[in-house]
DNA sequence: GATGGATTGGGGGATCTACCCCATCCTGCG
DNA sequence: CGCAGGATGGGGTAGATCCCCCAATCCATC
Protein backbone atom coordinates (compact mmCIF):
# COMPACT_ATOMS: atom_id res chain seq x y z
CA UNK A 1 0.00 0.00 0.00
CA UNK A 2 1.33 3.38 -0.97
CA UNK A 3 1.98 6.49 1.07
CA UNK A 4 -1.39 8.22 1.91
CA UNK A 5 -1.18 11.41 -0.12
CA UNK A 6 -3.52 13.52 1.95
CA UNK A 7 -2.95 14.07 5.61
CA UNK A 8 -5.84 15.27 8.21
CA UNK A 9 -6.38 16.52 11.51
CA UNK A 10 -9.82 15.84 13.45
CA UNK A 11 -10.69 18.65 15.64
CA UNK A 12 -13.82 17.65 18.08
CA UNK A 13 -14.23 17.53 21.83
CA UNK A 14 -16.04 14.57 21.87
CA UNK A 15 -13.80 11.48 21.83
CA UNK A 16 -16.03 9.12 20.01
CA UNK A 17 -16.75 11.54 17.53
CA UNK A 18 -12.93 11.54 16.62
CA UNK A 19 -12.33 8.48 16.38
CA UNK A 20 -15.65 7.62 13.85
CA UNK A 21 -14.32 10.89 12.31
CA UNK A 22 -10.93 8.89 11.59
CA UNK A 23 -12.12 5.16 11.58
CA UNK A 24 -14.11 6.90 8.17
CA UNK A 25 -11.47 8.64 6.78
CA UNK A 26 -8.88 6.56 6.69
CA UNK A 27 -11.63 3.90 5.70
CA UNK A 28 -10.11 2.54 2.40
CA UNK A 29 -11.24 3.47 -0.91
CA UNK A 30 -12.85 6.93 0.31
CA UNK A 31 -10.21 9.06 -1.94
CA UNK A 32 -8.39 7.68 -4.66
CA UNK A 33 -5.73 6.04 -5.03
CA UNK A 34 -4.06 6.53 -1.87
CA UNK A 35 -6.53 7.31 0.87
CA UNK A 36 -6.20 9.68 3.87
CA UNK A 37 -4.53 9.66 7.17
CA UNK A 38 -5.40 11.07 10.15
CA UNK A 39 -2.14 12.16 11.75
CA UNK A 40 -3.42 14.27 14.69
CA UNK A 41 -6.38 14.67 16.62
CA UNK A 42 -7.85 17.76 19.04
CA UNK A 43 -10.09 17.96 21.77
CA UNK A 44 -9.92 21.90 21.95
CA UNK A 45 -9.82 24.51 19.94
CA UNK A 46 -6.03 25.67 20.71
CA UNK A 47 -4.59 22.25 20.56
CA UNK A 48 -6.19 22.23 17.21
CA UNK A 49 -4.29 25.26 15.90
CA UNK A 50 -1.41 24.20 17.44
CA UNK A 51 -1.69 20.79 14.99
CA UNK A 52 -2.10 22.97 12.40
CA UNK A 53 0.86 24.55 12.92
CA UNK A 54 2.51 21.22 13.75
CA UNK A 55 1.24 19.10 10.59
CA UNK A 56 0.11 22.05 8.31
CA UNK A 57 -1.99 18.84 6.82
CA UNK A 58 -3.84 18.84 3.71
CA UNK A 59 -7.27 18.73 5.21
CA UNK A 60 -8.98 19.71 9.01
CA UNK A 61 -12.24 18.35 9.99
CA UNK A 62 -13.37 20.34 13.18
CA UNK A 63 -16.42 21.28 15.28
CA UNK A 64 -17.70 24.53 15.37
CA UNK A 65 -18.11 24.59 19.40
CA UNK A 66 -15.05 23.60 21.03
CA UNK A 67 -13.43 24.54 24.07
CA UNK A 68 -10.61 27.42 24.55
CA UNK A 69 -11.66 28.26 20.97
CA UNK A 70 -14.83 27.80 18.52
CA UNK A 71 -14.09 27.31 15.18
CA UNK A 72 -14.30 30.52 13.62
CA UNK A 73 -11.42 31.50 15.87
CA UNK A 74 -9.45 27.81 14.31
CA UNK A 75 -10.16 28.55 11.05
CA UNK A 76 -8.48 32.24 10.94
CA UNK A 77 -5.55 30.74 12.58
CA UNK A 78 -5.64 27.92 10.38
CA UNK A 79 -5.90 29.97 7.39
CA UNK A 80 -3.09 31.96 8.85
CA UNK A 81 -0.07 29.67 9.35
CA UNK A 82 -1.74 26.73 7.11
CA UNK A 83 -3.57 28.79 4.22
CA UNK A 84 -3.07 25.53 1.84
CA UNK A 85 -4.88 23.49 4.11
CA UNK A 86 -8.81 22.70 3.40
CA UNK A 87 -11.00 23.50 6.42
CA UNK A 88 -13.94 21.64 6.92
CA UNK A 89 -16.74 22.54 9.64
CA UNK A 90 -19.09 20.24 11.51
CA UNK A 91 -21.77 21.49 12.97
CA UNK A 92 -24.36 20.56 15.25
CA UNK A 93 -27.32 22.79 15.49
CA UNK A 94 -26.03 26.50 15.33
CA UNK A 95 -27.69 29.55 14.00
CA UNK A 96 -27.94 31.64 10.83
CA UNK A 97 -25.55 33.92 12.00
CA UNK A 98 -22.54 31.25 13.18
CA UNK A 99 -23.39 29.88 9.76
CA UNK A 100 -23.29 32.90 7.62
CA UNK A 101 -19.96 34.02 9.31
CA UNK A 102 -18.31 30.66 8.80
CA UNK A 103 -19.55 30.94 5.11
CA UNK A 104 -18.10 34.39 4.59
CA UNK A 105 -14.74 33.46 6.21
CA UNK A 106 -13.90 30.97 3.36
CA UNK A 107 -14.69 27.66 4.93
CA UNK A 108 -13.71 25.41 1.99
CA UNK A 109 -16.72 22.52 3.70
CA UNK A 110 -19.36 22.97 6.06
CA UNK A 111 -21.81 19.95 7.04
CA UNK A 112 -23.96 19.30 9.55
CA UNK A 113 -23.11 16.22 12.52
CA UNK A 114 -27.23 15.67 12.53
CA UNK A 115 -27.82 14.52 8.51
CA UNK A 116 -25.92 11.55 7.28
CA UNK A 117 -22.60 11.84 6.12
CA UNK A 118 -22.90 10.75 2.92
CA UNK A 119 -22.75 14.28 1.94
CA UNK A 120 -19.39 14.78 3.68
CA UNK A 121 -17.54 11.87 2.41
CA UNK A 122 -19.09 12.35 -0.62
CA UNK A 123 -17.60 15.75 -1.16
CA UNK A 124 -14.48 14.93 0.67
CA UNK A 125 -12.40 14.45 -2.62
CA UNK A 126 -13.71 17.55 -4.37
CA UNK A 127 -13.42 19.57 -1.56
CA UNK A 128 -9.20 18.35 -1.37
CA UNK A 129 -9.51 19.08 -5.26
CA UNK A 130 -9.97 23.00 -4.23
CA UNK A 131 -13.74 22.60 -4.46
CA UNK A 132 -16.05 23.79 -2.00
CA UNK A 133 -19.61 22.45 -0.59
CA UNK A 134 -21.56 23.59 1.74
CA UNK A 135 -24.44 21.18 3.13
CA UNK A 136 -27.52 22.00 1.54
CA UNK A 137 -29.28 22.08 4.86
CA UNK A 138 -27.49 25.02 5.86
CA UNK A 139 -27.62 26.86 2.15
CA UNK A 140 -31.57 26.56 2.63
CA UNK A 141 -30.70 27.89 6.42
CA UNK A 142 -28.68 31.29 5.11
CA UNK A 143 -31.73 31.83 2.21
CA UNK A 144 -34.55 31.44 4.72
CA UNK A 145 -32.58 33.53 7.51
CA UNK A 146 -34.47 36.70 7.33
CA UNK A 147 -32.72 39.20 9.22
CA UNK A 148 -28.45 40.07 10.20
CA UNK A 149 -29.10 43.31 12.54
CA UNK A 150 -25.74 44.02 12.82
CA UNK A 151 -24.60 45.50 15.90
CA UNK A 152 -22.16 48.00 17.08
CA UNK A 153 -19.72 46.96 19.40
CA UNK A 154 -20.69 48.72 22.50
CA UNK A 155 -24.09 47.49 21.94
CA UNK A 156 -22.79 44.02 22.09
CA UNK A 157 -21.12 44.68 25.07
CA UNK A 158 -24.32 46.06 26.55
CA UNK A 159 -25.77 42.84 25.24
CA UNK A 160 -23.67 40.38 26.58
CA UNK A 161 -23.27 41.75 30.19
CA UNK A 162 -27.71 42.03 30.17
CA UNK A 163 -27.49 38.59 29.61
CA UNK A 164 -25.25 37.66 31.94
CA UNK A 165 -27.53 39.30 34.68
CA UNK A 166 -26.31 42.42 35.16
CA UNK A 167 -28.79 45.45 36.04
CA UNK A 168 -28.30 48.88 34.33
CA UNK A 169 -26.30 50.06 37.29
CA UNK A 170 -24.00 47.19 37.33
CA UNK A 171 -23.30 47.72 33.72
CA UNK A 172 -22.55 51.15 33.79
CA UNK A 173 -20.08 50.85 36.07
CA UNK A 174 -18.55 48.07 34.30
CA UNK A 175 -17.98 49.55 30.98
CA UNK A 176 -17.45 53.33 33.36
CA UNK A 177 -20.36 55.12 31.15
CA UNK A 178 -23.68 56.87 32.62
CA UNK A 179 -26.40 54.52 33.53
CA UNK A 180 -28.33 56.44 31.00
CA UNK A 181 -25.91 56.07 28.31
CA UNK A 182 -26.47 51.99 28.91
CA UNK A 183 -30.29 52.48 28.69
CA UNK A 184 -30.10 54.22 25.59
CA UNK A 185 -27.83 51.60 24.57
CA UNK A 186 -30.06 48.53 25.13
CA UNK A 187 -33.47 50.51 24.01
CA UNK A 188 -31.70 50.44 20.48
CA UNK A 189 -30.60 47.12 20.92
CA UNK A 190 -34.22 46.22 21.68
CA UNK A 191 -35.53 47.87 18.85
CA UNK A 192 -32.78 46.36 16.33
CA UNK A 193 -33.68 43.33 17.31
CA UNK A 194 -37.52 43.48 17.42
CA UNK A 195 -38.03 42.78 21.11
CA UNK A 196 -39.73 44.52 24.42
CA UNK A 197 -38.50 42.36 27.31
CA UNK A 198 -34.91 41.30 29.00
CA UNK A 199 -36.23 38.06 28.81
CA UNK A 200 -36.85 38.10 25.26
CA UNK A 201 -33.31 39.19 24.84
CA UNK A 202 -31.55 36.63 26.34
CA UNK A 203 -33.94 34.21 24.60
CA UNK A 204 -32.54 36.22 20.91
CA UNK A 205 -28.99 36.26 22.19
CA UNK A 206 -29.13 32.24 22.83
CA UNK A 207 -30.84 31.54 19.91
CA UNK A 208 -28.54 33.68 17.53
CA UNK A 209 -25.62 32.50 19.17
CA UNK A 210 -24.66 36.04 19.64
CA UNK A 211 -23.41 35.32 22.90
CA UNK A 212 -22.17 32.07 24.87
CA UNK A 213 -24.18 29.54 27.05
CA UNK A 214 -21.44 28.86 28.93
CA UNK A 215 -20.68 32.59 30.25
CA UNK A 216 -21.73 32.49 33.91
CA UNK A 217 -24.25 33.69 36.03
CA UNK B 1 -17.13 -16.62 14.56
CA UNK B 2 -19.97 -17.34 17.61
CA UNK B 3 -22.77 -15.38 17.13
CA UNK B 4 -23.07 -12.52 19.46
CA UNK B 5 -24.23 -12.99 22.87
CA UNK B 6 -24.74 -9.41 23.28
CA UNK B 7 -26.80 -6.95 20.97
CA UNK B 8 -26.78 -3.01 21.42
CA UNK B 9 -28.92 -0.13 20.29
CA UNK B 10 -27.01 2.65 19.78
CA UNK B 11 -28.38 5.99 19.91
CA UNK B 12 -27.50 9.37 19.27
CA UNK B 13 -28.58 12.24 16.71
CA UNK B 14 -25.18 12.66 15.01
CA UNK B 15 -24.43 10.03 12.78
CA UNK B 16 -20.56 10.47 13.17
CA UNK B 17 -21.25 9.50 16.88
CA UNK B 18 -23.23 6.30 16.06
CA UNK B 19 -20.73 5.15 13.64
CA UNK B 20 -18.40 5.58 16.08
CA UNK B 21 -19.84 3.79 18.83
CA UNK B 22 -20.71 1.01 16.57
CA UNK B 23 -17.14 0.33 14.92
CA UNK B 24 -16.29 0.76 18.81
CA UNK B 25 -18.78 -1.84 20.10
CA UNK B 26 -18.75 -4.19 17.42
CA UNK B 27 -14.80 -4.04 17.80
CA UNK B 28 -13.80 -7.62 18.78
CA UNK B 29 -12.33 -8.12 22.02
CA UNK B 30 -14.24 -5.47 24.05
CA UNK B 31 -16.36 -7.85 25.31
CA UNK B 32 -15.49 -11.87 25.67
CA UNK B 33 -16.32 -14.41 23.90
CA UNK B 34 -18.55 -13.36 21.55
CA UNK B 35 -18.45 -9.59 21.43
CA UNK B 36 -21.74 -6.95 20.74
CA UNK B 37 -23.72 -6.85 17.67
CA UNK B 38 -25.13 -3.10 17.14
CA UNK B 39 -28.75 -4.49 15.64
CA UNK B 40 -30.09 -0.77 15.59
CA UNK B 41 -29.59 2.92 15.27
CA UNK B 42 -31.72 5.84 16.37
CA UNK B 43 -31.25 9.36 15.70
CA UNK B 44 -33.97 10.64 18.09
CA UNK B 45 -35.54 9.40 21.38
CA UNK B 46 -38.64 8.21 19.72
CA UNK B 47 -37.29 6.31 17.21
CA UNK B 48 -34.79 4.84 19.84
CA UNK B 49 -37.31 3.67 22.31
CA UNK B 50 -38.92 2.08 18.96
CA UNK B 51 -35.80 0.07 18.74
CA UNK B 52 -36.20 -1.30 22.54
CA UNK B 53 -39.27 -2.49 22.02
CA UNK B 54 -38.45 -4.03 19.33
CA UNK B 55 -35.33 -5.69 19.57
CA UNK B 56 -35.26 -5.92 23.33
CA UNK B 57 -31.54 -5.33 23.18
CA UNK B 58 -28.88 -6.12 26.52
CA UNK B 59 -27.62 -2.94 25.59
CA UNK B 60 -29.16 0.45 25.16
CA UNK B 61 -26.13 3.20 24.56
CA UNK B 62 -27.48 6.75 24.12
CA UNK B 63 -27.25 10.36 24.49
CA UNK B 64 -28.70 12.33 27.00
CA UNK B 65 -29.83 15.19 24.44
CA UNK B 66 -32.02 14.25 21.27
CA UNK B 67 -35.03 15.29 19.04
CA UNK B 68 -38.40 14.27 20.15
CA UNK B 69 -37.24 12.45 23.61
CA UNK B 70 -34.67 13.45 25.47
CA UNK B 71 -32.50 10.39 27.59
CA UNK B 72 -34.49 10.42 30.73
CA UNK B 73 -37.33 10.13 29.12
CA UNK B 74 -35.59 7.13 26.94
CA UNK B 75 -34.47 5.50 29.91
CA UNK B 76 -37.70 5.54 31.75
CA UNK B 77 -39.54 4.55 28.42
CA UNK B 78 -36.52 1.54 28.27
CA UNK B 79 -36.93 0.53 31.72
CA UNK B 80 -40.65 -0.20 30.78
CA UNK B 81 -40.77 -1.97 27.73
CA UNK B 82 -37.70 -4.07 27.82
CA UNK B 83 -36.45 -3.91 31.77
CA UNK B 84 -33.82 -6.29 31.37
CA UNK B 85 -31.70 -3.65 29.05
CA UNK B 86 -28.60 -2.15 30.04
CA UNK B 87 -29.17 1.91 29.61
CA UNK B 88 -25.73 3.61 29.33
CA UNK B 89 -26.22 6.95 29.00
CA UNK B 90 -23.66 9.22 27.19
CA UNK B 91 -23.56 13.04 28.27
CA UNK B 92 -22.00 16.27 26.82
CA UNK B 93 -21.80 19.03 29.30
CA UNK B 94 -24.84 18.58 31.23
CA UNK B 95 -26.32 19.98 34.74
CA UNK B 96 -25.68 18.56 38.32
CA UNK B 97 -29.53 18.05 38.15
CA UNK B 98 -29.77 16.46 35.08
CA UNK B 99 -26.75 14.00 36.15
CA UNK B 100 -28.63 13.45 39.13
CA UNK B 101 -31.80 13.12 37.82
CA UNK B 102 -30.72 10.23 35.60
CA UNK B 103 -28.25 8.50 38.63
CA UNK B 104 -32.01 8.04 40.94
CA UNK B 105 -33.60 6.34 37.70
CA UNK B 106 -31.38 4.37 37.83
CA UNK B 107 -28.80 4.06 34.67
CA UNK B 108 -26.85 1.17 34.48
CA UNK B 109 -24.02 3.33 32.97
CA UNK B 110 -23.29 7.16 32.80
CA UNK B 111 -20.04 8.58 31.11
CA UNK B 112 -18.79 11.50 29.94
CA UNK B 113 -18.52 12.31 26.05
CA UNK B 114 -15.43 14.63 26.76
CA UNK B 115 -13.34 12.13 28.69
CA UNK B 116 -11.82 8.97 26.76
CA UNK B 117 -13.51 6.45 25.90
CA UNK B 118 -11.54 3.75 27.91
CA UNK B 119 -13.42 4.24 31.16
CA UNK B 120 -16.87 3.61 28.82
CA UNK B 121 -15.52 0.44 27.27
CA UNK B 122 -13.18 -0.63 30.37
CA UNK B 123 -16.91 -0.93 32.12
CA UNK B 124 -18.54 -2.57 29.62
CA UNK B 125 -18.44 -5.74 30.65
CA UNK B 126 -19.16 -5.51 34.10
CA UNK B 127 -22.64 -3.57 32.97
CA UNK B 128 -23.17 -6.08 30.69
CA UNK B 129 -22.95 -8.36 33.57
CA UNK B 130 -24.88 -6.34 35.74
CA UNK B 131 -22.66 -4.00 37.72
CA UNK B 132 -23.44 -0.23 37.85
CA UNK B 133 -21.05 2.59 36.52
CA UNK B 134 -20.79 6.01 37.38
CA UNK B 135 -18.00 8.17 35.85
CA UNK B 136 -15.92 10.08 38.06
CA UNK B 137 -16.30 13.36 36.42
CA UNK B 138 -20.16 12.81 37.27
CA UNK B 139 -19.56 11.56 40.69
CA UNK B 140 -17.60 14.18 41.50
CA UNK B 141 -20.03 16.43 39.96
CA UNK B 142 -22.84 15.29 42.15
CA UNK B 143 -20.68 15.76 45.26
CA UNK B 144 -19.59 19.50 45.10
CA UNK B 145 -22.98 20.12 43.72
CA UNK B 146 -24.75 22.57 46.45
CA UNK B 147 -28.16 23.18 46.19
CA UNK B 148 -30.97 20.91 45.00
CA UNK B 149 -33.37 23.59 45.68
CA UNK B 150 -36.63 22.23 43.85
CA UNK B 151 -39.54 24.36 42.95
CA UNK B 152 -43.20 23.37 43.18
CA UNK B 153 -45.60 22.87 40.21
CA UNK B 154 -46.37 25.97 40.02
CA UNK B 155 -43.24 27.80 40.61
CA UNK B 156 -41.97 26.03 37.27
CA UNK B 157 -44.47 26.51 35.55
CA UNK B 158 -44.12 29.95 36.17
CA UNK B 159 -40.12 30.22 35.71
CA UNK B 160 -40.96 28.76 32.12
CA UNK B 161 -43.13 31.68 31.15
CA UNK B 162 -40.76 34.12 32.55
CA UNK B 163 -38.33 32.96 30.99
CA UNK B 164 -39.77 32.79 27.66
CA UNK B 165 -40.34 36.41 27.35
CA UNK B 166 -43.72 36.66 29.06
CA UNK B 167 -44.53 39.57 31.36
CA UNK B 168 -46.37 39.06 34.56
CA UNK B 169 -49.33 40.04 33.29
CA UNK B 170 -48.82 37.77 30.51
CA UNK B 171 -48.66 34.73 32.76
CA UNK B 172 -51.41 35.72 35.23
CA UNK B 173 -53.36 35.75 32.11
CA UNK B 174 -52.47 32.33 30.96
CA UNK B 175 -52.69 30.52 33.82
CA UNK B 176 -55.78 32.22 35.15
CA UNK B 177 -54.71 33.95 38.46
CA UNK B 178 -53.95 37.20 39.30
CA UNK B 179 -51.14 38.96 38.44
CA UNK B 180 -49.97 39.62 42.54
CA UNK B 181 -49.89 35.41 42.51
CA UNK B 182 -47.63 35.29 39.63
CA UNK B 183 -45.75 38.09 41.50
CA UNK B 184 -45.62 36.03 44.63
CA UNK B 185 -44.26 32.98 42.47
CA UNK B 186 -41.54 34.93 40.93
CA UNK B 187 -40.33 36.55 44.60
CA UNK B 188 -40.55 32.87 46.15
CA UNK B 189 -38.54 31.58 42.56
CA UNK B 190 -35.76 34.16 43.18
CA UNK B 191 -35.26 33.59 47.19
CA UNK B 192 -35.11 29.90 46.65
CA UNK B 193 -32.48 30.25 43.69
CA UNK B 194 -30.78 33.67 44.95
CA UNK B 195 -30.90 35.69 42.26
CA UNK B 196 -32.60 39.15 41.76
CA UNK B 197 -33.53 39.74 38.31
CA UNK B 198 -35.21 38.15 35.50
CA UNK B 199 -32.01 38.26 33.45
CA UNK B 200 -30.49 36.14 36.48
CA UNK B 201 -33.33 33.76 36.89
CA UNK B 202 -33.12 33.15 32.97
CA UNK B 203 -29.31 32.63 33.19
CA UNK B 204 -29.81 29.97 36.01
CA UNK B 205 -32.48 28.13 34.12
CA UNK B 206 -30.30 27.38 30.74
CA UNK B 207 -27.54 26.89 32.96
CA UNK B 208 -29.72 23.82 35.44
CA UNK B 209 -31.71 22.72 32.44
CA UNK B 210 -34.27 23.59 34.16
CA UNK B 211 -35.93 24.86 31.10
CA UNK B 212 -35.12 24.21 27.56
CA UNK B 213 -33.04 26.40 25.61
CA UNK B 214 -35.57 25.12 22.70
CA UNK B 215 -38.53 26.90 24.15
CA UNK B 216 -39.14 29.89 21.49
CA UNK B 217 -39.43 33.29 21.70
C1' DG C 1 -57.06 18.32 64.64
C1' DA C 2 -52.98 20.76 64.26
C1' DT C 3 -49.02 22.20 61.83
C1' DG C 4 -46.85 23.14 57.74
C1' DG C 5 -46.59 23.87 52.83
C1' DA C 6 -48.47 25.21 48.43
C1' DT C 7 -51.44 28.41 46.27
C1' DT C 8 -54.10 32.16 46.19
C1' DG C 9 -54.44 37.41 46.47
C1' DG C 10 -54.58 42.55 48.26
C1' DG C 11 -51.76 47.04 49.79
C1' DG C 12 -47.89 49.60 49.19
C1' DG C 13 -43.40 51.27 48.02
C1' DA C 14 -38.47 51.58 46.21
C1' DT C 15 -36.36 50.64 42.26
C1' DC C 16 -35.76 49.53 37.53
C1' DT C 17 -37.16 49.21 32.75
C1' DA C 18 -38.61 50.86 28.36
C1' DC C 19 -38.98 54.58 25.69
C1' DC C 20 -39.85 59.20 24.54
C1' DC C 21 -37.65 64.09 24.40
C1' DC C 22 -33.25 66.68 24.00
C1' DA C 23 -28.03 67.72 23.18
C1' DT C 24 -22.83 67.10 22.47
C1' DC C 25 -18.66 64.96 20.67
C1' DC C 26 -16.02 62.36 17.46
C1' DT C 27 -14.99 59.71 13.31
C1' DG C 28 -15.31 58.24 8.71
C1' DC C 29 -17.00 59.27 4.04
C1' DG C 30 -18.50 61.38 -0.26
C1' DC D 1 -16.56 70.69 4.26
C1' DG D 2 -20.90 68.85 5.68
C1' DC D 3 -23.16 65.10 7.50
C1' DA D 4 -24.53 60.62 8.81
C1' DG D 5 -23.83 57.41 12.48
C1' DG D 6 -21.94 55.87 16.72
C1' DA D 7 -21.25 56.88 21.60
C1' DT D 8 -22.13 59.79 25.18
C1' DG D 9 -25.60 61.68 28.61
C1' DG D 10 -29.61 64.61 30.86
C1' DG D 11 -35.00 65.08 31.77
C1' DG D 12 -39.06 62.87 32.19
C1' DT D 13 -42.75 59.20 32.55
C1' DA D 14 -45.74 55.10 32.37
C1' DG D 15 -45.41 50.87 33.55
C1' DA D 16 -43.04 46.69 35.35
C1' DT D 17 -40.36 44.57 38.66
C1' DC D 18 -38.80 43.31 43.27
C1' DC D 19 -39.93 42.71 47.75
C1' DC D 20 -41.97 43.81 51.99
C1' DC D 21 -46.54 43.68 54.78
C1' DC D 22 -50.84 40.97 55.40
C1' DA D 23 -54.49 36.88 55.11
C1' DA D 24 -57.36 33.10 53.01
C1' DT D 25 -57.95 28.36 51.26
C1' DC D 26 -56.80 23.63 50.48
C1' DC D 27 -54.30 19.46 51.38
C1' DA D 28 -51.20 16.20 53.25
C1' DT D 29 -48.83 14.54 57.04
C1' DC D 30 -47.91 13.96 61.72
Amino acid sequence: MSEPRFQAVVADDHAIVRSGLRAALESPGLVEPAGVKVVAEAADGLSAIAAIRQHRPSLLLLDVQMPLAGGLEVLIEARRWSPETRVVVLSGVTSPGKIGELVSCGVDGLFSKGEDNDELFGALPGILRGRRHVSEVFRRMLEEAPEVPDLSERERQVLNLVVTGRSNKEIAQILGISVKTVDRHRTNLMQKLDVHSVAQLIAYALREGLIAPTSGL
